[in-house]
DNA sequence: TTGTTTGTACAGAAAAAACCGTTCAAACTA
DNA sequence: TAGTTTGAACGGTTTTTTCTGTACAAACAA
């Protein structure tokens, strides 16, 4: 088999099980295969220059390198003398993971906390109104102490998220930089 | 308000916010739904109960439910005397957490590591081939560099779900169960 | 055994999304 | 200024996903 062939299929596989793994980012399978395709160029690329790689259309391109910017998986270069825009994959795929966090889960935490807000101080209006029945009180507090709950757990996502973004995480789990060499054959 | 009806809005509002969340887990709004209406009920309920509560098909009770249990967000339950099969939500939200990522995340992992594995020993291979021209081979030499660093963060990302499964991560970032009073009015 | 109940497989309908071609505004060039 | 180039907004089309109703197999009841 030709060498160059061989070095493709082996990228191949790579970008193809990013795609099928990119939906924990809440992505797309093609955007997954634009992240891969771009990971393995050594060069930034422009929007033009996707277009013939993954023969999708440009627009398509547009809108899925806006979602990977979006969660910060790629991000923006500058070469003197080229007026498009170019890409390249954000380096760091540790404060990639990171970022998944900080960005979505963070949104995802706050609307929750807004919401149990809300409703804990219903209920609580609700306890205290003298028209209620016994019996209905006794299922408000039931709830309250659902919400509750549900309160201290949001606010640990939110601990949690701060010890990513932190990089406290890495006290608790260490990168380890083994840059093993691939001739190594042990087990 | 009739007292029962700002119940109900309470909940809904919670409800709706889970339905509004729950693509973190990569569920859909409508088994979000499905969890928030089992987590206020306080007692386990049947596709049938689940039916009449959402006002859809049966069929889609029954599918959803399933990839809610495959994700253990919820799990069955028995009751003297009742056929059907029972559901109610997993109560530890904790461990719901920690399981996403013991089941969606470590199979990501466990598929990257393995094509990562195949790919760079086809490089390897590559690099040893002699007839192999010195500027393909500068090539191999940087994408075994790049799955190199792709082998690392996933056995980093495996280090840190063990420390999830083994609550090691509640050392980093404690649980704290404040229970704070709800007419607490504190900012 | 036969009749009933229950959960799910399957195929088609409905809804949602991904994607494309066109168009347009903004930025750059001359 | 006017002419290009570029990225994205907007409708319309295609593809995918979600949901439903029917049908069926397994478990239970009598």
């Amino acid at each position: 088999m030709d060498g160059t062939k061989k070095l493709e299929k082996a990228r191949e596989r790579i970008i193809e099980t990013i795609a099928q793994n990119i939906h924990l980012y809440g992505l797309t399978p093609s955007a997954g295969r634009q992240y891969g395709t771009m990971f393995f160029h050594n060069e930034p690329l422009t929007l033009d220059d996707m277009t013939e790689e993954l023969g999708m259309s440009k627009t398509s391109m547009s809108t899925s390198v806006r979602a990977l910017s979006d969660l910060k998986l790629v991000e923006r270069a500058w070469k003197r003398g080229v007026r498009k825009d170019l890409y390249q994959v954000s380096e760091d795929w540790y404060q990639s993971f990171i970022d998944l966090f900080s960005i979505k889960w963070r949104k995802s935490v706050s609307q929750h906390s807004g919401a149990i807000r809300k409703s804990l101080a219903e209920l609580d209006e609700l306890m205290n109104d003298p028209a209620i029945s016994e019996e209905l009180k006794s299922e408000v507090m039931i709830d309250i102490d659902k919400l509750q709950y549900m309160r201290a757990y949001y606010e640990w996502l939110d601990r949690l998220i701060d010890a990513f973004e932190d990089h406290d995480i890495f006290d608790l789990v260490p990168i380890r930089n083994l840059q093993k060499d691939s001739s190594d054959k042990s087990k």
